[in-house]
DNA sequence: ATCTGGCACTCTCGTTTTCGGGGTGCCAAA
DNA sequence: TTTGGCACCCCGAAAACGAGAGTGCCAGAT
């Protein structure tokens, strides 16, 4: 078990190698530790971490290199009540609830911010409804037998889709089509965009079908695609020295897809998680970790909101910007900005 | 002077150099010349190359390095007919006319299938057309005192932007304005957008300056957004072992505007254009090169696709794909497609 | 006149060697 | 239970070294 000397031994080795990238050795603890112990004893200590698997060394006689269990461990007390320390605080609150924005623009602004704050790579979805309802269908000319569907959601998304024609149709009818669908179809789900009742040319069974198709693909995805920010700071990062390493993290940020499922397995459910290393199921996760705060209004409206970076990273500080942010965010969504 | 013999020496080594990343000797290039030539004599051609600064040697007693005007010289023989063999257009040709996608899905698959071409990073800006005029304003509301402003372009393009009122509005006035707006102002160029005669609400005021304003900065910039794919090719590449040269490469990529401000520097004008390493004004692209050529229908319709990579890029390959999907898009354009 | 083979010399690069320092484990004494 | 002491370990930086690839130049062949 971890006595709480053992625990303040496993943090200095834990933030010692956080700051210097090598394995801390038995004197620098001590020293760094007051004077109330000597060397001798936290080796004792040592011992006992590396017996429970809180750290590994390198080769013997080499000094303690925290192990995930080990940053587990040390991440703990930072989950239990994270705040912020109020001096950065204002400007970010207002930055986040001042501008009109659309939603990625708001989320990306986000992402900056806690980019900003953290020194790391942030990451953010746009706030993400969870019911997908169209607000309205357009119908806009692009050229002869061409015409782009617009499709406006709950919540300001768009999509579109182009839609090549068999025959060219005059645009005041395509006029009188998008309103005509727009006033049978206003604010219902995708499973009720099947048939109306009403009669429909072909022309409109068709954008019916494809708004149909737009919309359950939509369904789908439960959060938007991840907006990054700050990929320059993971670059200063030493451990990216490394080749495999540095290849590690361009597979896994390089399609947005992949980031975005490691984020779901993260998050599952509410609240902020911390997913270090090896912890989440991806191979290429191994040399990082990721912080995951959901944020927004449950069942109503939500997004993520998180910090990657190299499993040595300073959870110390990030923890609570996280999910200082994530509480900015929701309160911003709940007050319905942005919507 | 260039003597053939002199030249072929050249080509040789710059080559030789593609290939194997290191200085290339004069044995190395006696053997592959087909053994009409001497080590000795090449020797002494290199000398010449030297002297006239197509070549460098890291050191005395080195093989030789091609400088910038060596690639330079070498690249020459490839802009006067870049022609891709007939083997890899079919496939290339079938997927750019076939489907219907917006522009930006057209370019993107674009630059998708250049980069499968040349195995490097393509990069391919969506076609733009050089007037910006309205084609339709749409305004959504998406809650109390907030509505999106939502402005289709000729060519497709979408701009939108949040507009918070002061009031509430009824959705059936905002419809009543939307309509309104688009038959005062449909086609128009930014500057006819100012005051049309007719009396506007304050509203309706509000979005047509809001969509001024949108429309002119869509006409300040004469490129959309460069979209890039492949990646991954470019970290493949030997010289990113050099940290610095990894550097350099993500300040470039990092920020879309840096990469669409150097395209513009180099293609200035039409036709196909490539860039060696200093050669284009910018520090960071000391060790890199980028082939950009212009898209499109001139004066109505363009774009830009290229590749970027090392130096060390395969200009033999690579140019005549460019050129090629350059020609390609062109096609397309021209056909009205996409549009 | 040009090209070529030969030769002495140079520089890099990978390997081996050496060496110092930071670290450990354990033991005996406080 | 903690601590100082001591013998030992192992990494990593620096030095030493040899092999390989390449050059420049000269004198003789074509």
């Amino acid at each position: 078990m971890l006595t709480a000397r053992r625990e303040s031994v496993l943090n200095a080795i834990v933030e010692g190698h956080i700051d210097t990238v090598t394995p801390v050795g038995s004197q620098n603890i001590a020293k760094k530790w007051g004077m109330r112990l000597s060397p001798a004893t936290v080796r004792s200590e040592m011992a006992g971490l590396e017996q429970d698997g809180y750290i590994t060394r390198p080769h013997t006689s080499a000094g303690g290199l925290p192990t995930d269990l080990g940053y587990r461990a040390y991440v703990r007390q930072f989950l239990a009540n994270p705040t912020l320390d109020t001096s950065q605080r204002g400007a970010v609150r207002r930055r986040l609830l001042d501008v009109a924005m659309d939603q990625e623009g708001w989320a990306r602004s986000a992402a900056e911010a806690l980019s900003r704050l953290t020194g790391s790579l942030a990451v953010t979805t746009a706030p993400k409804p969870s019911q997908v309802r169209l607000k309205r269908i357009q119908l806009v000319p692009v050229q002869d037998m061409m015409v782009m569907t617009l499709v406006v959601l709950w919540g300001a998304k768009i999509l579109r889709q182009m839609l090549s024609l068999e025959e060219s149709v005059p645009e005041n009818e395509l006029t009188r089509s998008s309103n005509k669908l727009n006033h049978l179809f206003e604010g219902v789900a995708p499973s009720e965009l099947a048939d109306s009742g009403a009669e429909l040319t072909p022309l409109e069974e068709h954008v019916v079908r494809l708004v149909r198709e737009l919309m359950e693909e939509e369904e789908q995805q439960d959060l938007e695609d991840p907006l990054l920010e700050g990929i320059q700071q993971l670059f200063e990062q030493p451990e990216l020295a490394e080749a495999e390493i540095l290849r590690d993290m361009m597979e896994i940020l390089e399609e947005r897809g992949r980031l975005k499922k490691i984020m779901q397995q993260v998050y599952s459910g509410s609240g902020l998680r911390v997913a270090i290393g090896g912890e989440v199921r991806v191979a290429r996760m191994r040399h990082f970790s990721i912080i995951v705060s959901e944020y927004g209004v449950s069942d109503r409206m939500k997004g993520v909101v998180g910090v990657f970076g190299p499993k040595r990273m300073a959870y110390r500080r990030n923890i609570p910007a996280v999910n200082y942010l994530a509480h900015l965010m929701s309160d911003a969504v709940e007050q319905g900005f942005p919507d």
